[in-house]
RNA sequence: GGCGCUGUAGCUCAGUUGGUUAGAGCGCCUGCCUGUCACGCAGGAGGUCGUCGGUUCGAGCCCGAUCAGCGUCGCCA
């Protein structure tokens, strides 16, 4: 092994800046095998680092024989400094492919600082490695290019929200990770207290209390790259931990808000992706995005939108429509334009999806083909008044096929716009290299819970009512909140509202929400109490920092943009977490485990040691 | 918690109707090779077919259970 040697005559450089400049300079190279390539004679060392990759290549006529031999038994991912010459490479033999291709460094020194051993997946390729290993070796698994494009991209764009935020005069102001517990919302995640045998506190689902209180403090603008806890069940594309670009603002309209968000979002996408953001992002109402688009997180990257067809078989006998209507329910469709030469297998195939996969009792299509109507449904529904209905509010010609979900209306409509999301799919109309956002304003304050009947926040339960409403009389249901959602193709990027300061207005929203006075007390009293002494009007939003990322990236999952994601079970696969504790550590926090302690087993049947 | 898919070499995957010694590409090891760049060529090693049980003369393949991973729904103010 030979060191490089100390004389100072050389400069450490990354391997991604030496470029046809540096010529003749010398220099030493430090990172990870790339690959290597052994003609017997010339050894090429492809060496990696964050920033690219560099040739070193060693001549047995010119390198010093014990880095000559030493190069010789380099294996991916040794970690090694190189010193050399940089040289033009020979003409004919540049890479275009790297951004150093035009140069090699002519190696005559070489240090190993660490061998390794063969990595359990190949770092290049694109071949689709196992992501439970690659959650094992997850610092192997970030090592790979597209992994530091993402985690890089990640920073770009939080520096971007960060840098714009303080320029809009935010502060970002940290709030605490032990809190109290409520029992609202979803589960929370809770940490025994040592000191105060058999209370716990809670990991907070979000700052949301304490960005109202620093409202309240005066603070007039707080944001927080926050992290927050979430102890439901898994879900696709669930983490229990995840972040929120966090924001609250003091005396703001529903508009400022809007338009901060809007230059959040558009300073992270032309920083961290050089791609222009149009603003302001169209708005639709939330009955508006539902009827169009059967989504209160429509995609708009195509249109496609949904119609009422009730009128068309408001006359018919078929029964199944008929008894829908008669219920007030509603027939939602909508055109899949060209779609009449689809063969009766594929409307039989979208049919069956339909009902394992989105919930629908049925649905129902009617095909204008060249060669005459055929349809699913019976003769009974097939009017000609019924079709020349269907033909003029689908705006449906010859050549297309139009589709019915007949049910609640909601009901009805979702299913509408699933199937539009599928034929979008289908059709390649949602480009992943597109962006199209959207605000969707005018939700309801309240909603109900289809099993209990019990009257639940659409939002949160600080969410103020839209203003000129009368909270005690009429149905809770029809009153709108101040509350708007910013969506992204189709996923829902944040949430926000403007927030009730009045305490009067606070209590009431509780009784109606059905919360007794001593719960609102015991879960909320600090709140109220904080309201009392001086709360300014105030309103914010949070964005979910995961989602917009991998969108941004194009990634089908968070887990992407997520240094150390957990997997699909919340489990941590490289640590082995979460795992049994010492006995002593439980005695200490006066607890006893009421299942014997399960053998930590993680990842079974692929361990390797 | 429900449902679905998957589990064969270090990795990605084949494996026919249940039938002799379970294969390929990449990786790994050895040798050759002086302009390659996922170098090339030759040879070699490497398997509890996730696990347990059952059916069978015989199971990678059929049946049951179980574990694991992924997807999906409930749930997530």
């Amino acid at each position: 092994m030979t060191s490089v040697d100390n004389t100072g005559t050389q400069r450490f450089v990354t391997c991604g800046e030496l470029g046809a400049q540096d010529a003749g300079q010398r220099v030493a190279v430090r990172g990870w095998v790339n690959a290597t390539r052994d003609h017997g004679g010339l050894i090429f060392i492809d060496v990696r680092d964050r920033y690219g990759v560099t040739q070193a290549v060693f001549d047995p006529r010119t390198s010093a024989r014990e880095a000559y031999e030493s190069a010789a038994h380099l294996r991916s991912e040794d970690v090694i400094m190189a010193a050399g010459t940089v040289r033009p490479r020979p003409a004919g033999t540049e890479n275009a492919n790297l951004s150093t291709g035009a140069i090699e460094v002519a190696a005559d020194a070489l240090t190993v600082l660490n061998k390794s051993k063969t990595p359990p997946f190949p770092l290049h390729g694109d071949a689709d490695v196992d992501e439970a290993l690659r959650m094992k070796y997850r610092y192997i698994d970030l090592r790979r290019a597209p992994m530091q494009r993402n985690i890089e991209l990640r920073h770009r764009a939080l520096k971007a929200a960060r840098d714009y935020l303080d320029a809009q005069g935010f502060l970002e102001i940290e709030t605490p990770m032990l809190i109290k517990s409520t029992p609202e919302g979803a589960r929370d995640f809770l940490v025994p207290s040592r000191l105060h045998a058999g209370e716990f506190y809670a990991l907070p689902q979000s700052p949301q209390l304490f960005k109202q209180l620093l409202m309240v403090a005066g603070f007039h603008r707080y944001f927080q790259m926050a992290r927050c806890f979430r102890d439901e069940d898994s879900r696709a594309d669930r983490q229990p931990e995840f972040s929120q670009i966090d924001i609250e603002m003091t005396f703001p309209t529903q508009d400022d808000v809007i338009a901060v968000i809007e230059g959040t979002l558009a300073h992270m996408f032309e920083r961290a992706l050089g791609t222009h953001v149009k603003t302001p992002f169209v708005r639709l109402r939330y009955d508006e995005a539902l009827a169009d688009y059967g989504s209160d997180k429509p995609d708009l990257r195509f249109a496609m939108k949904l119609s009422d067809f009730s009128p068309a078989f408001a006359g018919t006998e078929f029964k199944i429509f008929a008894n829908e209507l008669a219920k007030g329910h509603a027939i939602v469709g909508l055109v899949d334009a060209s779609g009449a030469g689809r063969s009766r297998r594929e409307f039989d195939t979208l049919v069956q999806t339909a009902a394992a996969e989105w919930g629908a009792k049925g649905l129902a299509w009617i095909a204008f083909a060249s060669d005459g109507v055929k349809s699913s449904l019976p003769k009974a529904a097939l009017t000609e008044a019924a079709l020349t209905q269907v033909r003029a509010i689908g705006g449906a010609g010859e050549g297309d096929a139009v589709f019915f979900a007949a049910d609640e209306r909601a009901a009805a409509q979702a299913i509408a716009g699933k199937l539009r999301l599928h034929l979008g799919s289908e059709r390649g109309l949602r480009d992943p290299a597109r962006f199209e956002f959207c605000w969707v304003l005018d939700f309801p304050l309240f909603e109900r819970d289809p099993e209990s009947g019990a009257l639940g926040p659409m939002h949160h339960p600080f969410t103020a009512p839209a203003p000129g409403q009368d909270l005690l009389t009429g149905d809770p249901l029809a009153l709108r909140a101040q509350h708007y959602d910013v969506v992204l193709n189709g996923s829902e990027l944040g949430s926000g509202s403007i927030r009730i300061h009045d305490p009067n207005v606070q209590r009431k929203v509780f009784e109606l929400l059905g919360y007794s006075d001593e719960q609102v007390q015991q879960r909320f009293g600090f709140l109220l109490e904080a309201f009392a002494y001086g709360a300014p009007p105030h309103g914010g939003m949070a964005l979910g920092i995961d989602r917009i990322i991998a969108i941004m990236v194009g990634a089908e999952s968070i887990r992407e943009v997520i240094a150390f994601p957990k997997n699909q079970r919340f489990q941590d696969l490289m640590i082995d977490a979460p795992s049994a504790v010492e006995p002593q550590s439980l005695r200490e926090l006066r607890l006893r485990v009421d299942q014997p302690a399960q053998p930590s087993q993680p990842n079974q049947s692929r361990s390797q040691s």
